[in-house]
DNA sequence: GTCGTGGATTAGACGTGTCTAATGAATAAG
DNA sequence: CTTATTCATTAGACACGTCTAATCCACGAC
């Protein structure tokens, strides 16, 4: 199937939108997500649900099809392979390489995908610990990593992922030495929407939605963080 | 200046039209170029004209503005540094470069074609020998080089470029050794449109029509080889 | 010089992706 | 149960790149 690169774009923004919810989609945070208006958002709906890339309930949302999943993990896999390339082939910081990989990733073909991913070995992360779908484009296993904001004072864990879209956020990460691999000791979550952390035996504090956006695990087996929702 | 992969296309195909014949170029030669109808190009060539990146002549031709060349030297110098590049560290065959090149030349970063331009140590020419535009995008000096189609039994030339577009021609030309550097001796040209040419001490013989295309320099400095229009 | 032919342009249409303005549905508040 | 608010959809427009069909210009043959 020929898809445009704006489709991809969508198939991306509602795969990634689902895999943070679980639930299907809205207008809205899509058009939030891809950055265009609502009815545009409501009209290329339409178009991918004659396709049976989503399936799509009106004044609802909408769902991607086991096709449109396919879809898009092709393309969040374009997107994480090209990211770690960038990093350890060219150089690229890791705070600066989303940008150039949001373009590419719609325009490398199966070759290249291929090459790059034999020349890295084949890696299940990116550079911002973001997991890398496999060629065959199995669905990623779920998510076990928890936000680093739900912690208690006396955690100690490991960053696995943080957010890959904000650069500045990156660049304050990156500064703070905070990436996938750092270990991480909560010292105080406190109610003004400040986390102090140590790491590396020095104590520093960050915006409570900073935290919100590092995903971390647990640094020893027998530790289980709190769940933010105690679920259903 | 925002332009459209299409526009980039078309300056593109103006450029090499331009370089091959020195002339305006015609309506129908960048229909064939970019494979599109003719009444497509003039509505894009008007367009280019309202943009500054061409001069047009009603119903006579076209040809870039000092702006256009800039535009287009600097899709060529995407296209070539990409295709050494992908030969290079990724290990595409030089047959295959072009088809990937085409497409990424127009979705690369200012810092992505600086980085790859880098790490190639700011070559020349790419894989077919065609010459890379520099960085500050200077038009690309006059072309020496001549068809083998245009030599004499007896000549010795060295291959200087081999067109980059037909992967058919070019597996044929990778099987046949010729590449640029390659030493290549005229044995005969003969009247039936073959050409008989020694490399590496091998007899074989080219279509007229495949010779043509591959460019070639004298392989000893006093001898110039005869040119094929006999000029004005 | 006229005319015919071939190439170029204009006319008009279409698909895609986008927008704003107007309308419609779902839901939360009373 | 009604209504107000919010969110989604429909309506209609536009830019872009493309096409086919119709018309127009230039130039070589006579």
């Amino acid at each position: 199937m020929m898809l445009s690169d704006a489709m991809e774009d969508y198939l991306k923004a509602i795969y990634r939108l689902q895999s943070e919810t679980g639930t299907p989609v809205s207008t809205s945070a899509i058009a939030e997500e891809v950055e265009k208006t609502a009815p545009t958002v409501t009209s290329m709906v339409q178009n991918l649900a004659e396709r049976g890339l989503v399936e799509r309930e009106k004044y609802k949302g909408v769902e991607l099809t086991p096709e449109g999943e396919t879809v898009a993990l092709e393309v969040v896999r374009h997107h994480r392979l090209l990211e770690a390339y960038l990093t350890e082939q060219l150089d690229y910081s890791w705070v600066d390489v989303h940008e150039e990989a949001d373009t590419l990733e719609h325009h490398i073909s199966e070759e290249f995908e291929q090459r790059v991913a034999e020349m890295l070995g084949d890696p299940d992360v990116d550079p911002h610990g973001d997991p890398i779908p496999g060629a065959d484009l199995r669905p990623l296993d779920g998510d076990e990593t928890t936000p680093l904001s739900d912690h208690d004072a006396g955690d100690r864990v490991v960053v696995s992922r943080v957010r890959d879209r904000d650069e500045a956020e990156l660049a304050y990460l990156d500064d703070a030495g905070i990436r996938p691999g750092t270990v991480v000791d909560v010292v105080n979550v406190a109610p003004f929407g400040m986390v102090t952390v140590r790491i590396d035996g020095d104590e520093q504090s960050l915006p409570e939605a900073v935290a919100r956006t590092i995903r971390v695990r647990p640094a020893r087996a027998d530790r289980t963080p709190t769940e933010g929702v105690s679920d259903a």
